[in-house]
DNA sequence: AAATCGGGGTA
DNA sequence: TACCCAGATTT
């Protein structure tokens, strides 16, 4: 038994928890199949996501590629463009490569070993052990931020849950507790109580169902914990976009690196610039180096604010015209309406939208 | 171990 | 603002 456990009584826990559980659970899309396919997906859409922002993008992702097999024969474009403003694009790349390994190397059939299933892209220790124990009812610990917080109070544990050593606590408490019987409803069960009672601030304690095995409730300190380190704030970015028109009435668009920030979407061509008086001679300086195009930046149209983990985008944006030259890799003239048709981030999305706009009062 | 990777909702 | 979210991967 694991030290941290001592006087805690994990048969009286897991009927509380799953009892509670069993009455008061959300009725969530994913939690009317059984597909684990269907468990999956939600799974890696709900990684640092919540669960209102998912719902929508599950339907429709599922529309688009109801099996295995569909999801394996679509084209990345189509995948990303499905995923589109979602965040965290490695996740649908990601996915989709290891849906094509289940396709090819397990006859379409999702893998319910451990090690065949973790080693799969985008499946870390937190996704193997979720879909593990909800889609095949294995004993597998599924530790997340829920679970963290929830048991950082319930143990009264000070440890700072961003360290690895002690998420791999966590994870050993977890195998202790974890019952053989329903493995699944006993994960789900941690979570549900993590976004429903046991949240970040404010905690429902007089509401909770393991109330009386929560030894932060007792010493009245529930809402110190879970203790994690601050992160430092992102650093600001001022950036200069363009939308180029060549004579034909079309509009240059650039698909960004395979790695790095926001990969393999498609955007206006933009450009991080240094100084405000120059912004305009900085983007043509930009698209001369890196598309051969001269264009004529005429006006300032609008400014978008991105703001990501780590870093905030202050867009700039102009318009202008060039002449209509043959272009490099990744750089396109379109129509302004196949524009929709390609996956953006969420402020060229803005851009894209003011600019439609825009054209329609014309 | 630390940094990177989105976007939105909430206090 | 700052924080958090059913984290994984890269450096």
């Amino acid at each position: 038994m694991h030290p941290l456990l001592e006087n805690f009584s994990p048969e009286q826990f897991q009927q509380d928890l799953v009892g509670w559980y069993r009455d008061q659970k959300r009725d969530l899309p994913w939690r009317r199949s059984a597909d684990p396919y269907h468990i999956w997906i939600s799974e890696i859409m709900l990684q640092q996501t919540k669960v209102d922002t998912v719902i929508p993008y599950y339907y429709r992702f599922l529309e688009a590629f109801p099996t295995i097999e569909a999801l394996a024969q679509a084209e990345e474009d189509q995948v990303m463009k499905q995923w589109e403003g979602l965040g965290y694009y490695s996740r649908a790349r990601n996915l989709h490569q290891a849906v094509k390994e289940v396709a090819e190397e397990y006859g379409g059939i999702v893998p319910s070993g451990k090690k065949e299933f973790r080693s799969l892209k985008g499946v870390g220790p937190y996704t193997a052990g979720a879909v593990l124990s909800i889609a095949f009812d294995k004993p597998e610990p599924a530790v997340d931020g829920n679970v963290m917080r929830v048991f950082s109070r319930l143990l009264c544990l000070y440890e700072d849950i961003g360290k690895q050593s002690t998420k791999s606590t966590f994870e050993a408490v977890l195998g202790e507790i974890l019952p053989l019987t329903s493995p699944s409803d006993f994960n789900q069960a941690v979570m549900e109580l993590g976004a429903l009672i046991c949240t970040p601030t404010s905690p429902g304690c007089l509401l909770c169902p393991v109330q009386e095995h929560c030894k932060a409730r007792a010493a009245g300190v529930q809402e110190e914990l879970p203790v994690k380190e601050k992160k430092k704030a992102p650093r600001k970015q001022e950036m200069a976009a363009a939308i180029i028109w060549n004579g034909r009435g079309e509009i240059l668009i650039h698909q960004r690196p395979d790695k790095g920030l926001l990969a393999r979407l498609w955007e206006f061509p933009n450009t991080a610039v240094e100084k405000e008086a120059e912004r305009a001679e900085e983007m043509g300086a930009y698209l001369e180096a890196e598309a051969s195009v001269t264009p004529e930046i005429e006006r300032p149209v609008q400014r978008v604010e991105q703001t990501f983990s780590h870093l905030i985008w202050n867009v700039h944006v102009y318009e202008g015209k060039a002449e209509r030259t043959g272009l490099p890799e990744g750089w396109k003239w379109v129509p302004l309406d196949d524009i929709a048709n390609y996956a953006l981030p969420v402020a060229h999305q803005k851009i894209y939208k003011t600019l439609v706009e825009r054209m329609e009062l014309k």
